[in-house]
DNA sequence: CCCCCCCAAGTTTTT
DNA sequence: CTTGGGGGGG
């Protein structure tokens, strides 16, 4: 095919026909397939810069929707280079900052102002406590967690207090109730949660008709990016923007949906055709970044899964290894081996970026970082806890709320006694009751309060003191840069102090972490732009690319791809997670069948399985079996190490929680319908062996696919039959 | 009102 | 084992 040129910066070369179709389809609703590896990000560029490079429309007609910001940077980088020019006028961004950017410009409709403040979850949270205390429900059996999840979920699905039906779910009278006070109370705290952010640009949408009209002119194209993420409410948000041009184009992999614990609908991607007229659907199967073998574990291991499009991806690739499955006797063994397969790879010159640990939980990252710490491997775990959900940077930022927008009652309560001013909860609940009462925000109450005289003692003193000083920061606020101003408040409100005089461990990284706090507010024009880029930019922004090893969770891996991928604790109850099975079934299942295809399909070159036998859990030593999934993997693409001699043998969980005692143990069988666990070499004890890497030696122990073997030059080392040759 | 001790729980996570 | 939250005592 001969290139197509559409502009300068612009051609079709080294695109293939589906991909082409997929950007040249502009007009109508199109869904793109586009299985891992396939391409997904330039198809999705490549077609907003065809619009404008076509002169279909401008920038500003276009409206185009990742999920992460990570995502939104990336296009918009992406797009600018092919356009040759800066991206101003694009509406390119998540979902919630398009729905932020929309709804302040009609916050009026739903009760709110423009200068509306976004609560995060920990604001959720503690705002459902003070409800569910309010109406005397008892917080243990209700836990604010419990609560706001299913409150999240109801706004997940579009549903308004009055549209959750009565028979949702068990002790939904209750949980309606709540509901229902919590939306009245964000609407008296001049604030919306991330729900809302979607569900109120609904509720504009659907009551005003002239609006929803202005920008379904506006918007002539609209792009999606991981479709398969989407929740009902972005989908409902979504359609009634694409009504009456359609030209709407979802891309997505419904293999890869893994957030329906979140919302997530993976109905969405399976129902477009019937949601979307006339809808055309290209398929992306082509795949550049995996060997065949680990497509093809991938592609059998999801063929277990029901409902779903059937896709098959393939490569021009020929060569590569088949994955790797490694038992182990104990999950210290496990640590080791990855340890050493680290090691080595880096001793043959590949990067630690190039290799990844991906685990099932957070916490399994634990025992990696450990042996790492001790081989002195670098690596980053990537995930674990946020910058802005710091205690410290949490408590300065609702410094910052409450001089910017004075209704901010939970920024309020946060800081009213950090450092401790005296204010304890006998006064806090004094103005929560006056609060409640006179409809007034905290700060309103409060000074009410103190102006009648109904504060006594050493608290009016604190709170009169505190009121006056944060009218005097206010009164500062337009004559200081922010990043000045923030330092201010900071040491006059005797923050900063309050962290210098603690003597625990960890205050001097919180101090520090205020330091980075202010360093970051320095670099935007006003504290207001700070806030709103806080509140919906979680991420911290590690520009560090030393070479390491990435450990992180699977979920965290989706998207990226590395050389290596290590993929331990394949076992029953960790992978697939016990509490998933438990909770949702079959649905439960194959989200984590989902998992595995991502984690395989994260892998350029190895893809490298392994599970022990016996696992050191918080209450002592567990044994425990393979996982399902490593049955499923196709044979033929499978290298299966069992643990070997004595480590093949396990026992069941001793009471004292000791570790195993090998005495008690028998043989595993567990592979031996699904695997010939038969050794597939022909090597001899004694015989004369060549390796790559450690040169010529004499074998010394054969166990399995296990060569123990007396290398001349560098001793002897138990290596995988698959490396030697004979000698 | 503050501090300390005890008890309970312990997937995944973006915005 | 580790961490966070709540309750009770000073």
């Amino acid at each position: 095919m001969l290139p197509q040129k559409i502009s300068d910066s612009l051609t079709f070369d080294n695109l293939n026909s589906p991909q082409r179709r997929a950007i040249e389809t502009t007009e109508g609703p199109v869904l793109v397939l586009a299985g891992a590896g396939t391409g997904k990000t330039r198809v999705l560029t490549t077609r907003l810069a065809y619009i404008i490079e076509k002169g279909l429309a401008f920038p500003n007609h276009i409206l185009s929707v990742t999920f992460t910001n990570k995502a939104a940077a990336e296009m918009r980088e992406r797009v600018a280079t092919l356009v040759g020019r800066a991206t101003e006028g694009f509406w390119l961004g998540t979902f919630h900052s398009l729905a932020v950017r929309i709804l302040r410009r009609h916050a009026e409709v739903v009760g709110l102002t423009s200068d509306f403040t976004i609560l995060d979850s920990d604001d959720q949270q503690r705002l459902l406590k003070q409800i569910i205390q309010a109406q005397g429900i008892d917080d243990k059996k209700n836990p604010p967690k419990m609560v706001a999840a299913v409150i999240n979920r109801w706004k997940d699905r579009g549903l308004l207090p009055n549209k959750v039906s009565p028979s949702e779910g068990r002790g939904s009278q209750m949980l309606l109730a709540i509901y229902q006070e919590y939306q009245e109370r964000l609407r008296i705290l001049n604030a919306a949660d991330f729900g809302d952010l979607l569900l109120h640009n609904l509720t504009i949408f659907q009551t005003q008709p002239a609006i929803l009209q202005s920008y379904q002119s506006q918007f002539r194209y609209i792009l999606v990016d991981e479709y398969q993420d989407t929740n009902i409410a972005q989908y409902l948000w979504l359609r009634l923007l694409a009504m009456g041009h359609g030209n709407i184009c979802c891309v997505g992999d419904d293999d890869q949906s893994i957030y329906a614990w979140r919302g997530a609908e993976v109905g969405n991607i399976l129902r477009f055709e019937e949601d979307f007229a006339g809808a055309m659907v290209i398929r992306l199967e082509q795949n550049y970044r995996s060997t065949p073998h680990i497509l093809g574990a991938a592609a059998g291991l999801i063929s277990n899964n029901s409902g779903r499009f059937d896709k098959t991806l393939w490569t021009d690739v020929d060569q590569g290894e088949k994955v790797t499955v490694r038992g182990t006797y104990d999950s210290i063994q496990e640590a080791r081996f990855i340890g050493d397969e680290i090691e080595d790879r880096q001793r043959h010159g590949q990067a630690l970026s190039q290799m990844a640990i991906l685990v099932r939980a957070g916490y399994q990252t634990r025992e990696f970082e450990d042996r790492l710490l001790v081989l002195g491997v670098p690596y980053r775990v990537i995930g674990g806890q946020k910058f802005y959900e710091r205690m410290e940077i949490r408590d300065a930022l609702a410094y910052l709320r409450i001089i910017v927008q004075p209704q901010d009652g939970l920024a309020f309560e946060r800081i009213i006694n950090t450092p401790r001013r005296g204010v304890g909860a006998s006064s806090l609940q004094i103005i929560h009751t006056e609060s409640r009462a006179a409809g007034l925000p905290l700060l309103e109450a409060t000074k009410r309060l103190l102006e009648e005289g109904m504060i006594k003692g050493s608290a009016k003193n604190a709170l009169h003191q505190f009121i006056k000083q944060l009218e005097i920061w206010r009164d500062r606020l337009p004559d200081m840069g922010p990043g000045e101003f923030a330092k201010m408040i900071l040491d006059e409100s005797g923050y900063t102090e309050m962290w210098r005089q603690d003597k625990s461990a960890d205050s001097p990284g919180r101090l520090e972490n205020l330091k980075e706090l202010i360093n970051a507010i320095k670099e935007f024009d006003t504290i207001q732009a700070f806030l709103e880029h806080v509140s919906l930019v979680m991420d911290t922004t590690s520009t560090v690319n030393n070479d390491m090893v990435n450990l992180m969770t699977l979920h965290a891996a989706k998207g990226l791809e590395f050389e290596t991928v290590f993929l331990p604790g394949w076992e029953e109850s960790i992978f697939p997670n016990a509490r998933a099975l438990d909770e949702n079934g079959l649905e439960g299942l194959e989200e984590e069948r989902r998992l595995a295809y991502v984690g395989i399909t994260r892998a350029r070159q190895q893809a490298i399985i392994t599970y022990a036998h016996n696992r050191k859990t918080f209450q002592g030593w567990q044994y425990s079996t393979p996982s399902r999934f490593i049955g499923e993997l196709p044979k033929e693409h499978v290298h299966l190490i069992q643990a070997s001699g004595s480590e093949a043998l396990h026992g069941t969980r001793t009471l004292s929680g000791q570790h195993p005692n090998k005495s008690s143990y028998s043989k595993m069988d567990i592979f031996e319908a699904e695997f010939s666990v038969e050794p597939t070499h022909t090597f001899k004890k004694g015989g004369r062996v060549f390796h790559l890497k450690f040169g010529y030696g004499f074998v010394h122990d054969i166990d399995m696919d296990n060569i123990k073997v007396e290398f001349e030059t560098s001793g002897i080392k138990t290596v995988v039959a698959d490396y030697l040759e004979h000698a």
